[in-house]
DNA sequence: TAGATTGTTAATCGATTAACAATC
DNA sequence: TAGATTGTTAATCGATTAACAATC
């Protein structure tokens, strides 16, 4: 079986396909069945061709006239992203992040599952979420034993370096990074970065260039 | 006095100012005093070019073949993103999110300072982060006493839309929004969104589209 | 001075948007 | 059928990268 095989998709759209999903099982809630790109585009404020061409990288097609059916659509662009069957993941740091992220991913980070929580050092017996927190000795054991692909990092960037490279030594393939410290891990390790900072200067700068609130004297 | 007055710095750009500047402050750490764009290009894995445009861009200058101060560009890109006085903001929602962002916000959001919280109907008393928490009611009357600019949005997504609405008629400009919800709230408000699941889309490609760990069985 | 680095203009690349033919 | 929508090719726009002159 060949599968569609469209152009490879760029990550601006890679980034939109998660928008798309949530809106269409939005719908799909309401009893809709049928969607077209129009819809989709006015309800993100896209242009609509920039929605068809995202569709068909991700390898949905639709009707001409009819549009797209809603389930099928969903179900492809999910199966495209590989959410479908959520990866199991480990998370690596049980701070403040560590933890918001374990109870972020109820309705965010649909795309994985986070299955064990790791540290530097923790007390014998702690837990977070509900999970107990292992040694990070212990993570190259349990990934290979697992059969885990996916870390999430989130320990304080003075040990991101480090535990970064643990990880990928470990096994783990990705790497979603939430430590403000460029990983170089060569090609074998997919690393994700997020960077509050990033988002927060576009806004910092949005609003310094805003109209000040008149405050004389 | 007129500013330099460059050309408006485009939205990539204005994402890689931080980058520089965690690495200027490393640099500054060590007792480096100049800096060349190659440098930081290197270390970052730009182009010395677009390093040069992105502090042309910021309104920094620096001297032929002797680079830039590293003082004065820090202070320069700092002073672009507003975050030699860090603005005050409001953090609205204290479930496990907005408790990470509070906790978080010393290394990473150098940019704003969380002075209070805010929940609906919190138990009176409730403190996160050794702040209390207070009622939304109180949100539009402290934002006008306390001249607060800044909110950030951490409530589930079921709250987004009324609460960023109420943060708007509460008279804060701008909203850092971390619920997986487009809010629509005019031009008169800065709305920056983050959204992990776009992040983890480009992750769980990247990692699907990688050689599968051979698992014939 | 010679050479390294900035600053800027030109070329390239890629993503978005527009135009339009194909189709149900 | 007529009209709406997909799918695709072409045009535009903007960001990145290359080339090079200015300068200390």
């Amino acid at each position: 079986m060949i599968a569609a095989m469209t152009y490879p998709i760029s990550v601006p759209s890679l980034r939109r396909l998660p928008l798309y999903l949530r809106l269409l099982e939005a719908w799909r809630a309401e009893g809709r069945t049928q969607v077209s790109c129009t819809h989709l585009a006015d309800a993100l404020g896209f242009d609509p061709t920039q929605v068809r061409k995202d569709m068909a990288a991700a390898g949905a097609s639709g009707r001409p006239k009819v549009g797209y059916d809603l389930h099928n659509l969903r179900d492809v662009l999910a199966g495209f992203l590989g959410w479908d069957n959520p990866g199991e993941a480990f998370l690596v740091g049980a701070g403040a992040l560590g933890q918001a992220l374990l109870a972020y991913e109820g309705f965010a980070a649909r795309g994985m599952s986070i299955v064990a929580v790791f540290d530097h050092d923790p007390r014998p017996g702690a837990m977070v979420g509900g999970k107990p927190v292992l040694p990070l000795a212990k993570l190259a054991n349990l990934t290979a034993r697992m059969h885990v692909r996916l870390g999430v990092l989130a320990v304080p960037a003075e040990h991101a370096t480090a535990t970064g490279r643990l990880m990928a030594e470990a096994g783990l393939q990705g790497i979603w990074n939430f430590a403000p410290v460029r990983l170089e891990l060569g090609d074998q390790v997919v690393v994700e970065h997020v960077d509050l900072a990033q988002s927060l200067a576009v806004l910092s700068h949005r609003l310094s260039s805003l109209p000040q609130p008149t405050e004389t004297t």
